[in-house]
DNA sequence: AGGCTTATCGTCAGATCGACGACAACAGAC
DNA sequence: GTCTGTTGTCGTCGATCTGACGATAAGCCT
């Protein structure tokens, strides 16, 4: 059907969008390119997919070198292939969405000049098309905190009701009311796993602590609409 | 930050997850190789991305060239990379999900020698790892239905509620209650265009006919559950 | 102790859901 | 034309869920 000496060639790269939640904004984590093109650019983390790894396990390896954490959920956002994306060659991208808890401030990897966490809102002239692909990302992730545990992703291991609650506000950019959202949370099956613990780093009353459950779909979901 | 002359090579596919619903039965559209490697097996259609045409403008047109039909709803389903996925060379492939009217039995292409609608259920032993692509697939396609217009994609242009409730029983693999099935899907804004018409085509009384209308996520959504 | 903060439980009216009854509007049999 | 069978559409009812919001709990600070 086809061999090795006729297909086009291509380059098969990895870019990751990686988002937390600090200091009251939905945040990415970018790099600023110390090479052609873009140089100086800001970009999102990514590379090359090696030929012996599979495109998955470079993406969990470029995570790991970026920003020196694993384990993160990591998902395929997408794949980005149009044929001038790079100014050098053709290069098709996959995508990967990662969300990861309030992380110390990354450091720079092998070949960008800086890297840090950018709010969302103040992003601007990304290299190559990854304005596109980190608003896909943003995009993916506010969707699927309805119907998804994935909220609790940007939490620490044990976390309040309030503290989910403070994800979802500031991803959605909504306000939500804390009696009703603390009864939907808790009132979904295997969403949230009692400790037995409580903590006061919160303030005010001793909230009860969490930990993930099992759930991966939430029923009933967490809609996104809410009053004020 | 590299060089044509040292990424490493790769071959970038697209292969097409093209579903319909024909007599009673979810249907997935494939081909039987003409070719090695998997030569004589059934596999989703599909093939090489062009240096000159983004990899989503390569799905329609393998999707034309497969099937003769264009206009199709065609969504990005995945990307599948694992380095020994097809044992010539490293191919990344890019699948994409489509879905269908009932249409006249597809022509083999080129390089098939054969083309068929065949029952997702029936389905087995297919080429590389378009097994699990099928599967991804048709599970994306079901959870699609429940919270976007998908569903409407699989009937003609003009349908009644209870061809479009048989879609969903179909692919669902459960039955609907008609009476409030029909309450929902018509309560949902924007989802639904009467056009004035009336069908018999069903038999017993007329039903009216509607056209899609131009809703893109469904509120609220028809949640997968029901009662016999 | 009193005030402030945040957490959690409870209440209530309105919306929604599934189960199902009732009737409408056609075709075909006779 | 009437009967029967089939399918479409509207309505009703009780259970459940939702959002708005009051009330209380349980810590900290002064």
């Amino acid at each position: 059907m086809y061999s090795p000496s006729d297909f086009p060639p291509f380059a098969v790269t990895v870019d990751l969008v990686v988002l937390t939640v600090r200091s009251d904004a939905l945040c990415a984590l970018l790099v600023r390119r110390g090479e052609a093109p873009y140089r100086g650019r800001w970009a999102l983390p990514g590379g090359f997919v090696q030929v012996t790894e599979s495109v998955d396990a470079a993406a969990v390896r470029e995570l790991r070198e970026e920003t020196g954490v694993s384990g993160l959920h990591l998902e395929q956002l997408g794949t980005y292939g149009e044929p001038r994306r790079d100014p050098r060659m053709r290069v098709v991208s996959v995508a990967y969405l990662a969300l990861a808890p309030d992380l110390p401030v990354p450091v720079a990897g092998t070949d960008a000049a800086a890297a840090s966490w950018v709010p969302v809102e103040e992003v601007s002239a990304l290299a190559f098309d990854h304005a596109r692909i980190l608003g896909d990302g943003v995009e993916r992730a506010r969707a699927k905190l309805e119907y998804t545990p994935l909220g609790t992703e940007f939490c620490a291991a044990e976390f309040t009701v309030a503290e989910l609650r403070r994800v979802y506000e500031i991803v959605w950019g909504v306000s939500l009311d804390p009696r009703n959202f603390h009864r939907k949370v808790t009132g979904v099956d295997g969403l949230l796993v009692a400790t037995g613990e409580t903590t006061v780093r919160d303030g005010g009353r001793p909230a009860a602590l969490f930990r993930r459950g099992d759930a991966s779909v939430l029923y009933p979901p967490l809609v996104r609409v809410s009053g004020v």
